[in-house]
DNA sequence: AATGAATGAGACTTCATTCAT
DNA sequence: CATGAATGAAGTCTCATTCAT
C-alpha cells in the first residue's frame, strides 16, 4: 500500500539507493558526486545512470517513498483511529499521533534530512516535494481537527496553524536530538512526555 | 545591518557579498558557482578571490556577522529587557521576545536560511556555527527562565527544552510564511498572536 | 530491393537494419547511438551486437549491398542498353541513363546519403567504398562513351571528366531536391528535362 | 569586410580554432573530441569552453567566416564585375566566376569540407547554415543572370537551376580533385578549361 | 536467438582557483 | 585594486560492448 510501484530493484540498484541515501544525508545532495556513490555502492558509475537516468532521478527515487508516508503510513489504520468516537481528551490524540509519527521519522531520519535539505532552497525540487504530499491524508487529519474542535477540545485556529505547531515542534525535537546533538544521551521517554504536554497545553482552548 | 564591523569593504566587495548572500539563500551554497556570483555582482571572478581567498571564505564572511547576533543584536538592549525585574506574566516575556526576534530573523532571512542549510549537514560548518553562539547570551536567557520559574510562571522543564520549544515554533513560523509559501498573503498580526498564545499556554505550569 | 543476397535476416534483424538506415541517414553514423537504434527498432541493445558484432559491422551491412549496385542494379539490363548499337544522338543516351539512375538513387536515397557522409572524411571507410565500385560496370560505361565519341556525338574529354560532369550534376539535383529543400514542391518532370538538356549541351562537341 | 566581428582572438584561442579546423576536416565534427582538440592546440580543455562555450560554438566560429564569403568575397568588387556593361559572351562571365570562386574554395577547403559534412544531415546545423547565407550576394548574382538572359546569352531557366548547375559542377570538381583523389596529379589548367566549357555550353541558349 | 543489467572508457562541460597584465 | 584568460581536476552523463540468464 505504501509502495505503489513495486519496481523490484536488483541487488546492485538497491546498493546504489542505500549508498546514495547515506551520502546525501551526510554530505548533502549537491555535495555528493555520482562517482562517490558508485564507489560506495561498489557499482560502476554507468550503472547508476542506466537505471536512474540522472542524479536527480536517484534523489527522487529515494525521496518518493517517504513522501507517500509522511502522514500516517496506512490510511486505513489512521481512519480507524480517527473514527474512535469518544476521545477523553486532546492529549490522547496528540500523544498517539506524536509517538507514532516520531517513530516513523526516526526510522527514516536520513531520508527526512535529505528532504529537509531540499525543501529549504527554491529549486524545482521544492515544488516537486510539496506537490507530492497526498491530499487525502491531509484531509483525514483536518477532519480529526474539526471533530475535536466541535467537542471544544481544540483551539479554533486555522488548520494550517495547528499543522504547523504540531509539526514544527516535532521537527525541532528531531533536529535537536538526532541532527544537532546526536551525541547527547537523551531521556527519550521524559522528553517525549514534555513534547506532548507542550503541544497539548498549547492547543487546548482557554476557558 | 548585519555587519557590525564594517571592515571597509569596497563597493565591489560589498556587491559580491550581496550577490552571494542572495544566491546562497536561493540556491544553496554548494549549488552556487563563483561564476554566477561574479556575474550577479557585475565583478570579475578574479576579484572575488583577490579579497575573499576562497568560496568558503566568502561564506564565512557572510555567516560570521550573523552568528554574533542570532540572539539579540545588541547585548545591551537584551540586557535591558532581561533586567526588567517584575514581569506580570509569561505572555509579556514571550510576546516581547518573539516579536523582537521575529523581526530580526525576518530582516536577515537570507543569511538565516544559508545558516540553516549548513546546519543540516555534518560538514565542518556545523560545529563552527554551533560553537560560535555566544555563551553569555544563552546564560542571560536562562537566567530569565529561572526568574520566571521562581515565580511559578514557567514550567519546570530543562532549559534546552524551553529553548527548543520557543525556537522551533518560531522557525516553523518563518519557514511556512517566508520560505515554503511566500506567495500566500498572511495576516501577520493575527498569526503572531496565535504564535505567542501557543507558546505561552504550552509553557504555562498546570495548576 | 537493395539486398540482392537476402542473407536470411530474422524479422528483428531486418528491423535493426531499417532503423539504422533511417537514423544514419538523418543524423549521421557518428551521431547515432546503438541505444537509439535499439529503441527505434524495438529490439534490445544486446541483440544488435549478437548479430552485427559492432556498430561498424552494422554500417557495413547497410552499405555493402548498395555498393554493388550504385551502377545499374542489374548488369544485364545495363548491357542491353549498352549494346543498342546506333544512338541517334547523345541526348537519348543521357536521358535514358539519368532517368534510370535518378530513380535508383531516389529510391535508395537514405543509404546513398550515408555513403556520401562517409566519403567526405578520410577514415578507413572512404577507401573501402571507392574500391568496391565494380570495375566492369565502369568499363561498360566508358565503352559507351567511346562509341559516342567515335560518332562525334560526345566531346573528346577524359572519361573521368565526363563521369564527373554527369554524376556531380545528378548528385546536385538530388541534394537540392531531397536533402536541402525537401519541403519545396518541385516540378520534377520539367526539372529533369532541364537537367538532361544541361548535360547534353555541355557534353556536345562544338562544331 | 569579411570579418564583421573582429573579436581579436588570443594566441591560444587561435590555436584552438586551427586545431579544430584541421581535426574536424579530417575526422568529422562528431568524431572529434574536445580533448583531442585541446591536446592538438596545446591548451587545456577548460580553455576551449571558456571562450567558445560549447563544441558547437566552436564549430560555428569556424564556419561563420566562410558563410559570409562563399559568394564573392567583396561585394563591391563583384558589383564592379556585374556592372561591366557589355560581356562579349557567357563564357567570360562563367570563367571569371569559376576561377575566382574555385581559388577561394580551394584556399578554404578544410572549412568547406566541414560545412559539407554538416549540410548533409538534418540536425539543427543545417538550418543554421542555410539561413546564414547572405541574401544580398545571392540577389547580386541573380541580377547578373537576368542581365545575361536579356541579352539572350543565358538559358531562360529558373535561377535556382542555374545556381545548382554551376555550384554542383564546381563542388564535384573540388570533391574529385581534392577530397576523393587528392593523390592524383591533375592538370588543373586544362581541367578548369573543360569545367568552364562544360558549364558555358550547358547554359548557352540553343538557337 | 533474445534480453537487459552491468561495465569502464571517454564524452562534453563546469568548477574553484591562479596569475600576468 | 581589478581584470579576464588560463588551468586541471572533477562534475554529470553517454557510449559501445559484454555476458549471465
Amino acid at each position: 500500500m505504501i509502495n505503489e510501484k513495486p519496481e523490484k530493484l536488483t541487488f546492485k540498484q538497491q546498493s546504489v539507493v542505500t549508498a546514495a541515501l547515506k551520502l546525501f544525508a551526510v554530505k548533502g545532495y549537491a555535495n555528493t558526486s555520482t562517482k562517490e556513490i558508485a564507489l560506495t555502492a561498489k557499482v560502476s558509475e554507468g550503472s547508476i545512470f542506466r537505471h536512474f537516468h540522472s542524479k536527480e532521478g536517484l534523489l527522487l527515487e529515494i525521496i518518493n517513498p517517504l513522501l507517500n508516508s509522511i502522514f500516517p503510513a496506512e490510511l486505513y489504520e489512521f481512519s480507524q483511529m480517527t473514527l474512535v468516537p469518544d476521545y477523553k481528551d486532546l492529549k490522547t490524540f496528540i500523544s498517539r499521533f506524536i509517538n507514532e509519527r516520531l517513530d516513523y521519522f526516526q526510522t527514516n531520519l536520513e531520508t527526512f534530512r535529505i528532504l529537509l535539505g531540499e525543501l529549504i532552497y527554491a529549486n524545482n525540487m521544492r515544488d516537486k516535494i510539496l506537490q507530492s504530499i497526498p491530499q487525502d491524508v491531509i484531509s483525514a487529519m483536518t477532519k480529526q481537527f474539526h471533530d475535536l474542535q466541535n467537542k471544544h477540545l481544540l483551539v479554533e485556529w486555522p488548520d494550517y496553524d495547528i499543522f504547523r505547531f504540531i509539526f514544527s515542534t516535532m521537527i525541532g525535537y528531531l533536529a535537536q536530538h538526532f541532527i544537532l546533538f546526536p551525541e547527547i544521551h537523551w531521556n527519550e521517554t521524559a522528553e517525549k512526555e514534555r513534547l506532548v504536554d507542550f503541544i497539548t497545553q498549547g492547543l487546548t482552548p482557554v476557558k
